[in-house]
DNA sequence: AATGAATGAGAGTTCATTCAT
DNA sequence: AATGAATGAACTCTCATTCAT
């Protein structure tokens, strides 16, 4: 049911979708669809559940490979990135369509947003903890997770210009420079 | 008109807030709203123009102000972040709800990022003309205006975290630092 | 302003047509049309009117020039036939549209075509004074200018498929033959 | 549905009914009933197909009697009206609401008078055959079946007047002494 | 367990009409 | 006399949801 709804929110978006589309898509009459379910929004939130578990068991597998140094932080941009790069259209949908979700849902979703920040958090720190990288505060930490994280889904949301100028493994190349070096600048 | 449809959306979203809600927010009848607009949906095409008129042209005020090497920049990103800080409700919207604009509007409102993209672009690409930073390449140029880009909509689209964590003021310096200097890390 | 909405008549019907089309057809305001006018009804009832006015005058135009014999009846059916001929789009939309008129209005409106009747019946009376037609009784005029009357609406409202298969002059020396002389059949 | 939807446009024409009424008339609800249609227009186009349906069932079971000799039109001419008459109503909306049925649906119920005509004209053409009447050409053939026709529908949207001096034995029998014999008249 | 016909509130939109200017 | 912005009742149509079978 959830394929069958996931491939509808990617074509016309969650409001534009109906029940009766869903129902059919699923190989169900709208009746058995509502044994399943309590309201469309329900949908709305198995969907999004469903794209956050795939989307984290994919990362979480490939994080699992052992890499040392600052490898560790690089393979795990990519691989990040490339697990986004491989559900586009489900990661969009879930970005366009959570807003819909009923409060606690909403924040029920959000919570996997965050256990995904932690574990980038988590190779942040595993890096840091080898001494390969010297982060020296747990705000930067923050803000360096939330910061790749945002640049895997601008790969998706800002495709229509992203995808026009760069390749999926320029792009990783670059942000990870970018990430590690900054801007080449004269010291201030 | 405009700021009663605003209102609306940030309070419900586009397709939860009705034209009748909306008439009566402008302060007058469905049948007047209808003398303006031809659709519903003009009426969000209207809305996200206009919001981006005044994030580029509030950008655009913050920008003349002749600023010199390296604060160029600076000074740029952090006059950004406070107009999409004075925005965030409205960025937010735009953010959420421009897929729903008819293909064609739609096309409209992205060449209005691209023109974002091109002002940032510009200030990149003046620094580097003063020797202040040094970018070799067109693509890293893009790239790095992408994030900034982007940087500036997480502040709003990431608030029930971000925000929670960080001030503007901490938020901007972040991320300004990690913009130029990257991740302290042990050189490879 | 009948001008006008005939011709919007004429194109897409009464309903379907705006006051507001009518005002611009018609080369002033909205406001100004109901100077004039009471209620869109009104507008149909002036249309009406006017075509019956033109039909009756034209018809009687023709009517007056002196014939003789059994040349009167025939020379009255082509020009009846060639008025409605001339003004076929007229006739069809008082046909399509007359049964929107407010009952009153409607009555009145049909008393024109019972003048219209009247007429007819007139010239086959005529004709019988002078002995060249032998008419019994006023049922039969009655009915006969009827069917003459009708004879000349079909030739619009049937033109899909009469106007395929005839002119109007063969139409015309067919009628008038088959009025006179019937169906040639053998004495029974 | 169809039922009663003719009751209603009987009463107050297509465009004065609305769809909620037709809905209710008919028993069922604004929703079932769309479940039905797609659109006000395919109610239109169902009813003038029943209604046509009707008049063409009815009328063919009547030309089935086997008739022989002059009566054979006679009767045919007789049956016909006596259709006509038993639907007046249903007659009459068809005839004038037809015009708003969308292009596609009018070509097909047109094609349905096409098929009425025929079968008058078989009528003509077998009394020809058998050598009754006399026919020279299609033309005419085709012209005496308009008329009748048309006379029936006379009988129905001119009854305001028709009704008034004519029942309907009267009618038919002038109508067909008309169709035969014509106007006595002088020789020429 | 599964169905799908039935529901009806509510959506977007139109347009005859008014009336202050 | 002329305007046209403003009105809002009324329209057609949709669709999430229910429930008898």
């Amino acid at each position: 049911m959830v394929k069958g709804a996931v491939r509808l929110f990617i074509e016309k978006g969650f409001h534009r979708t109906t029940t009766r589309e869903i129902a059919k898509e699923s190989g169900f009459s709208i009746g058995t669809l509502y044994e399943y379910i309590r309201s469309k929004e329900d949908i709305l939130y198995l969907v999004c559940d469903a794209i956050y578990e795939e989307v984290r068991d994919r990362l979480a597998y490939h994080l699992d490979t052992n890499n040392e140094g600052i490898d560790r932080l690089k393979k795990a941009v990519a691989a990040y990135f490339q697990v986004i790069h491989d559900m586009q259209d489900e990661v969009l949908v879930m970005y366009q369509e959570a807003k819909s979700l009923p409060k606690e849902a909403l924040s029920y979703v959000l919570q996997k947003e965050v256990e995904m920040t932690e574990m980038i958090e988590k190779v942040i720190r595993d890096c840091a903890k080898e001494g390969v990288i010297n982060v020296d505060d747990d705000a930067r930490v923050k803000l360096v997770a939330h910061n790749i994280l945002v640049q895997g889904h601008m790969w998706t949301f800002r495709r229509w210009q992203i995808q026009k100028h760069f390749s999926l493994e320029e792009y990783t190349t670059l942000q990870v420079e970018q990430l590690l070096q900054g801007v080449d600048h004269r010291p201030i």
